[in-house]
DNA sequence: TATGAATGAGTGTTCATTCAT
DNA sequence: TATGAATGAACACTCATTCAT
């Protein structure tokens, strides 16, 4: 019959998107039905169509919103060491990336294992924004090895590893773990930064 | 419809797992349906039945003979190194590692990615292999580490990283493209072992 | 949403008899949603609710309302006959029936073609008035063939075929194509009357 | 579970067709549910789906399996007649379409009325074929015209007039009701040779 | 009077699984 | 061992309707 009071308007969205994070999190955007999301969300199954076009477009709308929040940190964070050597944009760049993967682990992780749901067009449009944010770490790499600084056999090959190893931080990383988030960012500052600078293999 | 020519018995069972992981490599297992899965074999889906006993074991069949094939494979290529130091032990796992994710790369993605669909029994049970296989990697750094060779700051987060770049490789590499498996090696090689061995940043 | 300038008041309601018309007439009254009559109206669906009490109130108040015109009409039409003879008032009738639908040719299908929709009781009201209309043709073949005119073999089969043939103009009719309204009632007419008063098959 | 003894195979299919012609006769295709019609031929909903491929598939077969039998039974009809005038021929045709539309009422009157439902490939079809069958008509008419036996008017629109009266028995005629079906097609024979051989009006 | 958010029952359809043949 | 027909629960989504604002 009528709403349940206090559930209304904006904040119902904003539940949605939470439950939808939380459950495509746990459970894989396939496995999650939308009756399990209403539930998280306390309202009924056909309330959640108010507020979302279609299951797919939460999907697209969240990895969507986590990009731009992605783009919007990456820039400010990397605006301090705009006019930096490579080697001290790397260190930004390692720093920045783990903190966010640890910060915004769930839609780090949802952003990567459930590009396959997503329909072609808004899977084209995702992938063209993670290109994008890699090619900004193969420029840094690039420039250090014009600079004779970096010898990374290849830039972009060396970029999805570095991207690969920071970003596995999100699956294991755990607040008040063993290790803080300063020492993993300093184990793997160096190992990227040793990696690239070190004595070249024989 | 009659069966297909030459799709019974032992055969049925392999074309099965065949067809299994292909589709669970290209759309997931929770996507993946069993109709899709007979009509790939060339049976009906009843049949399917007389060959796996439920679509969860399925999965765990297919991930669960992937470690067998990688422990069996890894065993191989270590024998050769087994009484080396740890940097050729080192430069032995990089190879293999890589070797292996490119050459199985849908195994090794589904042995990764669907994970979380197993039961929690399967889910343990695969979980322990891979603790297992990390371990042996583990050991190699803290050797080097003893040795005074490697600098790894911590060895299993510094596991984890080079794992996540080396894995990596199944997501992106292709075969016949810009660059050799060999190359990748190398490079990979290069900048784990620079990673460890090189100098201490500041 | 602001609302549609001018559509408010009562001027909200005839836009949603005019939209409703046109989409029962296009897709059924089953298939037509209160959705889409909302947005061919330009307001919200819950606003609706302020002008229409249910769906099934709607269909039957456009249903009643087509009646009510149609005897209106019929009675202006049949008045200026009221003291002819059977034939001269065939004549008349025909060339009403005939005009009324291809003029309101949707009004028309929907009262015959969404009858089965109605709720008892208001389907027991229209078919009575249906039925009403029926018998006037009926008593004016009753009188002609008193009056030796007219052959019907049976006066209410004979005006089932006649109504029924008559009323096809509304599904085929086009204007602006082939033939004019005042040929179609040409033909009709020479139809009907030459059935009735033409010499009786052997 | 098992199913249940005694309703297989072809026979299911059959049950699903008659009990989907009498749904849909009686409720309108849109307003029928396969709920409604697994109920009504004693099975699950999703058993349906052994049979049928959609919704939209059973309309369009039982739409077209019609048109077919209409066809069949049109040509062993009319063979009879193929030599003969068009006046007889003529008869031939009123007798056999009433006797049709009294005998397979309910696949007429969704023939016609749930032509609207159709996708526009079906859609497309069954116009096609309905057009072919009155074609036949007008071609009896355009020879009785062009032997200067009938007077038309237009052929076309008097056969679509012809079709309407003749259709419209299946809305109206009871068997074993007031008068037989022999009695109607005598009375519409009577009607419909009268209007086209009659005198022509004034 | 219009809106937007809610309800709960309903839609057609798909699913993994079973089992007599 | 393969088949085809069955089950019953589940799916994403739509519906007419209500009502506080």
């Amino acid at each position: 019959m009528a709403r349940t009071i206090g559930s209304h308007g904006p904040r119902t969205m904003e539940a949605i998107r939470k439950a939808g994070l939380k459950l495509i999190y746990e459970h894989g955007f396939e496995a999650m039905s939308l009756r399990q999301l209403a539930a998280e969300v306390g309202i009924q199954v056909g309330s959640l169509y108010n507020h979302i076009s279609t299951k797919q477009d939460l999907l697209f709308d969240l990895i969507r919103a986590h990009m731009d929040e992605l783009f919007s940190q990456f820039d400010t964070a990397m605006a301090v060491v705009a006019d930096k050597g490579p080697e001290e944009r790397l260190r930004a760049f390692v720093a920045f990336h783990v903190t966010y993967h640890i910060v915004r682990k769930r839609e780090v992780f949802i952003g990567a294992s459930e590009l396959r749901s997503l329909e072609p067009n808004h899977y084209e449009e995702i992938v063209t924004l993670r290109r994008l944010y890699e090619r900004h770490l193969i420029a840094i790499l690039d420039e250090g090895e014009k600079a004779g600084l970096f010898h990374c056999g290849d830039a972009r090959v060396a970029a999805y590893g570095i991207l690969a190893m920071l970003t596995g931080v999100c699956t294991w990383f755990r607040p008040h773990g063993r290790l803080t988030k300063e020492q993993v960012i300093a184990i793997y500052s160096q190992q990227v930064l040793g990696g690239l600078m070190g004595p070249r293999a024989p």
